[in-house]
DNA sequence: TGAACATTTCGATCATGATCGAAGCGTTAC
DNA sequence: GTAACGCTTCGATCATGATCGAAATGTTCA
């Protein structure tokens, strides 16, 4: 009886290096990154970073595009972001008594990008109040949009139709590691987490996957969205 | 910026053992099994499966139950199988041409349990048939049961209304890894799955997540649910 | 063409952890 | 009690792979 065990092995492999994984986890941003800057990230050498990039993107969970004398690194499908997704969702519940819960850093538990959708408080707070004016049903099962739902994002300026061959979901449940709690996902999830970017109502930090929120931005997400933020 | 990634790193390094891997890999069915079955399946001496398992149950992957001088092994939580799906699902796509695509063995590709449900071409068959009759929509977003599946599985004698405290899904979408399509999931599926199992439509094979389709399941799976297997 | 810079390749070193034999522990049955 | 059995712990060995210095490659720009 052959299974998938071997394979399944070698991918966590891939994973199980602290470099490697954090060069991943910056990643689920869904940003590319220069290789100096990943090494950075890894806190190694860039000729280690260069070795790690390397077995990632052999094995196609890293794309790499060339830009001038630069590398930039980015996941290779949604699909890697979402296992991803569910590994962090399993690393952050270690329920050994002597282990200290992981510290997170204030900033990334507040606001983050998850692949290209809001999360931490953020993520969680959006939600929650969509789900309280009855835009939005989400359980772990799925999720959907409602008639005031499609009617309130589409007075925001966002048009949901989906190109022509996408095939990219409307709405998705994510569990987020840090609130461990529901949000929203999928391609709704990604024109909340764009329209905000555009309205600056949040602000990519330089380093790493937090956001953060403008004063603009908190007054939107209070007034607009009814968010508790 | 704290992030999760030496959470990430440890957890991908207790999957990342070909011993372990299978050992995961087999209790993917959801059923317990013992210490002795799971050394012969990693292919290690018992004292080294056992030094494996420590590992895992220390980390909460799995739990363990004793009974009288055996112990018995399973998943901890539906979360741990569910991450253990989403990594399958990747390792089965490696786009390496020089690497021959995962030999899985042709039962394990016919038919299994996947948790609690059906997967390989039984699974995805069983899905397929129930959205050609319109009992089912699916998509990688999520799923739900139409009126007519309602009463399709109500027929069978399947009841779904859910447990009172239960807040498991109804339908859930499921990347099949060997066949690269998606197979209903959540409690629907677990509800089919239980059925097929009950009524001997499928029998579970001793060694392995494979299952047999009897002749009666062949009959009832092409007439019942009209499938094309 | 040559200089500057980002990145990769090579080579040697070093640490981690997987393995199994032997022995110990715990439970059950007689 | 004691024998049988399943499983775990201990200890020593061995293999894999992560690391960085040094050097090479490749790209851009002048």
């Amino acid at each position: 009886m052959q299974t998938i065990a071997p394979e399944l092995a070698e991918l966590a492999g891939l994973i199980a290096d602290p470099g490697r994984a954090g060069i991943l986890s910056r990643l689920m941003d869904g940003r590319a990154q220069t290789a100096s800057e990943l090494a950075l990230v890894a806190g190694v050498t860039p000729q280690t970073a260069s070795w790690h990039l390397a077995r990632l993107a052999e094995r196609a969970l890293l794309k790499v595009e060339r830009r001038g004398p630069r590398r930039f690194y980015r996941l290779a499908t949604p699909l890697v972001a979402q296992m991803l997704e569910g590994m962090m969702t399993v690393a952050a519940i270690d329920p050994r008594p002597s282990r200290p819960p992981p510290r997170i850093g204030a900033e990334m538990r507040r606001a983050r990008t998850c692949y290209d959708h809001l999360a931490g408080e953020l993520g969680v707070a959006v939600t929650d109040a969509m789900r309280r004016h009855d835009h939005l049903n989400l359980d772990q099962e799925g999720g959907e949009l409602t008639a005031s739902g499609r009617a309130f994002l589409g007075d925001l300026g966002i048009d949901l139709h989906a190109p022509a061959r996408s095939r990219r979901v409307l709405c998705r449940p994510c569990l987020d590691w840090s609130e461990q709690r529901l949000h929203l996902a999928g391609r709704a999830g990604a024109a909340i987490a764009n329209l905000a970017l555009q309205r600056d109502w949040i602000r990519r930090r330089p380093q790493g996957r937090s956001v953060e929120i403008t004063a603009a931005g908190l007054v939107a997400f209070r007034d607009l969205f009814g968010a508790r933020i």
